[in-house]
Formats: C-alpha cells, sequence, structure tokens
DNA sequence: CGAGCTTTTGAGGGGCATCAAAGACAGTGG
DNA sequence: CCACTGTCTTTGATGCCCCTCAAAAGCTCG
C-alpha cells in the first residue's frame, strides 16, 4: 500500500523537537515560507515512504494570481490550520500529559486508523515513544509509562510500534 | 491617547481561558471563522477603548475575489500568524515558566513598549496578573511570584499594572 | 555475537499548581 | 468621611506531576 507519511518540527532549546504536524498524501508541504516569504521554520522528514513533487515558486504564484477560487480555499486551509495551532497551544499550556496522550492516540486514529475485527482501532501508523513525546510535549519516559498503564488497563494494546485501540470510550472521558 | 487593544481568548477545560493573541488598532478580526466556515472558536474582549468596524461578508468575499494581490496579502498574514502560533506551541511545550515570562514582556515591549527616561522601556499595556497567566499558559500565583523575583533583582519596575522594563538584558538572558 | 539503537523500569528531586488567607485598592452607599 | 463589598494582588504551605538521571533489557543489523 502506497501511504506516505512525513513528520514536520522544529527544533527548540537544545535541540529538543517539537513535531508540529504531520502530512500524508496529497498535502503541500513549505508553501507557507513561499507566500509569507519568511525563511523556512520547520524541518520535514520522512516517516513512511513518501513521494515528494515540487512547484515552482513563479509558477505557484502565477497559478494562484489566476485563480481566485484556488487562493480561497489555500485561505481556508491555512485558517483550519491557524484553529488547530491554536487550540494546540491551549492543549499544551492545560491539560496534563495524561490527556495529551489520550488525545494524541485519538487524533491518529482519526487521521490514519482502520477498524480491526473484533472492534478494536488499528491506529495505521507507527510512531517511535520519542515521536510520540514530540507531538505532545513530554519525554519519551513519561510515554512510555502512560502507554503502559493504558496497557494494563486494557485501553490499548502495545506490539512493538504497532498500537490497537480496544477502549475508546476510555480514552474519550480521559480527555475529559 | 487613542489605543484600542483587544484580547482573543478560547476557553478550555473548566472555564480556564486562554490568550491566543492580542490585537491593537487596523487588527483584523474573525475573518478565520469567515472563510473557513468554521463556527468561532474564539471570544474578543476590549483591554483599552477600541472602536470596531464590521465588514459584510459579501462584500469581504467580493473585494478580496476582485483583488488577487489583497488575497495574497491576507495569506501572508496568515502563514506568519500560523508560524506564530507553532511556535508558542513550542515555547509552551519546552520553556519553563519564568522562559515563558520573560519573553512575554519582551514581546509585549516590542508591541507596545515606549522608551522612558533614563533607559527603560514602559510596557505601554496593562494587563492583569491573571491575563498575563492566561497568556503564557500559567496560575496567577506563578505571575506574581515571577514578577516580584524580577523586581527584586530589579530587572523590572512594577506600579500597579504598570511595568517598566529596566534590564532589558537580563531578560533576554532568560530565554536562553 | 557485539554495537547501537529503542524501550523499559526505577529512584529522586524540583518546578509549579493548588489551597488558603491576608493585604491592597476602588467603587458604593449610608 | 467611613464602613462595606468585591476584585485584584500578594504571600505562605503543601503536595504531586513529571522531568532528569541512571541502568538494564530488548531489537536490529552488520
Amino acid at each position: 500500500m502506497f501511504s506516505g507519511k512525513l513528520k514536520l518540527y522544529k527544533t527548540g532549546v537544545n535541540g529538543r523537537l517539537q513535531i508540529v504536524r504531520l502530512a500524508s498524501a496529497g498535502d503541500l508541504l513549505g508553501y507557507r515560507s513561499l507566500i509569507s516569504d519568511e525563511p523556512y521554520s520547520a524541518t520535514a522528514e520522512v516517516i513512511d515512504e513518501a513521494m515528494v513533487c515540487f512547484i515552482d515558486k513563479t509558477t505557484f504564484f502565477d497559478v494562484l494570481r489566476r485563480n481566485p477560487q484556488l487562493a480561497l480555499e489555500m485561505m481556508k486551509k491555512l485558517c483550519r490550520e491557524l484553529r488547530e495551532a491554536e487550540d494546540h497551544v491551549m492543549d499544551v499550556a492545560q491539560k496534563s500529559t495524561r490527556e495529551r496522550m489520550a488525545a494524541l492516540l485519538l487524533t491518529l486514529k482519526e487521521a490514519y486508523g482502520s477498524p480491526i475485527l473484533g472492534g478494536g482501532f488499528s491506529l495505521g501508523i507507527e510512531l517511535s515513544r520519542e515521536e510520540m513525546a514530540e507531538m505532545i510535549g513530554t519525554t519519551q519516559e513519561t510515554v512510555i509509562r502512560l502507554l503502559s498503564e493504558l496497557r494494563s488497563q486494557g485501553v490499548v494494546e502495545i506490539v512493538g510500534r504497532s498500537i490497537t485501540i480496544l477502549k475508546e470510550k476510555n480514552l474519550q472521558s480521559l480527555i475529559s
């Protein structure tokens, strides 16, 4: 199967990474720096096999200028991403690490998950413990502890990097 | 003097607020929900006297469609805000409260500050302790403790809600 | 099988939230 | 003018969540 997943991250204090978002097939990358004329502020790295296609700067702007409707669509996309980013700020600022862990699992399930025989959901994306930590702003160790906690409660099943959600409702109730 | 300042905030878990950004004269508000067709995700509240001007939805889109250059400008603005929001995520996730406090003071100084006789900077905006807490994702009490710490070190001068930065360099070195 | 990763588990400590209460300050009405 | 009230600010005490450090165990690959 052709999947194609990238992670987009920033580098923070003492090299600690912060994953800003994941990108999949069809997503646009880098257009923001193009538009705002700022230097690239994030780094992209392949998680799964991905094919990338480059668009020339002038072509990009030409198409955009000739096609107001497309421009509007892009603005829509930007607005949505902005709202998501702001929500993310609030999550990190207010929620406990446990709540963010639960939210991450549910988000991944929404984006990549697929139902599995017996009623669970396979996450459909395999991240390292550290990558998860970098997404929710915590450490490897804490991610591990929270995951084992969930496993011991029968909420998830874990085999290596493959995670299956067994009791989605328990996660839902965790994110309050 | 005519200033006009608003705060834009979201409501999080158990009603705790998160100030997403401050807006001043000339800023646009609410256009994001307009464009992305999502429900309003934030609330605006006046801090200083402000005059607000409403634009009709259809007018807005008309102008945008007829004026590709304007659309590009708006996209620029959106991209910049997006980058700022993502930076903010990283700050909250990685930096200590003390670092965020210092960063907040410097940000406010950049946005509203004005030089004062003797080499300091008056912040030029008066926020309650709680509002500052809501901006950097902490509590009132912690803001107060950090501010007194800075005052006792002679880094800032505080009279009620008016804050003067005396030793900007010390703040700079705090944000690492 | 050894080297280098990731994952796991444990111990310890500190930063910060929470709770509680007193002080400061402004507005209100008697 | 002064007690009265509500809001904001300050300070102190307590505890716990989670980061940090350390080390062992598991996995992968040459």
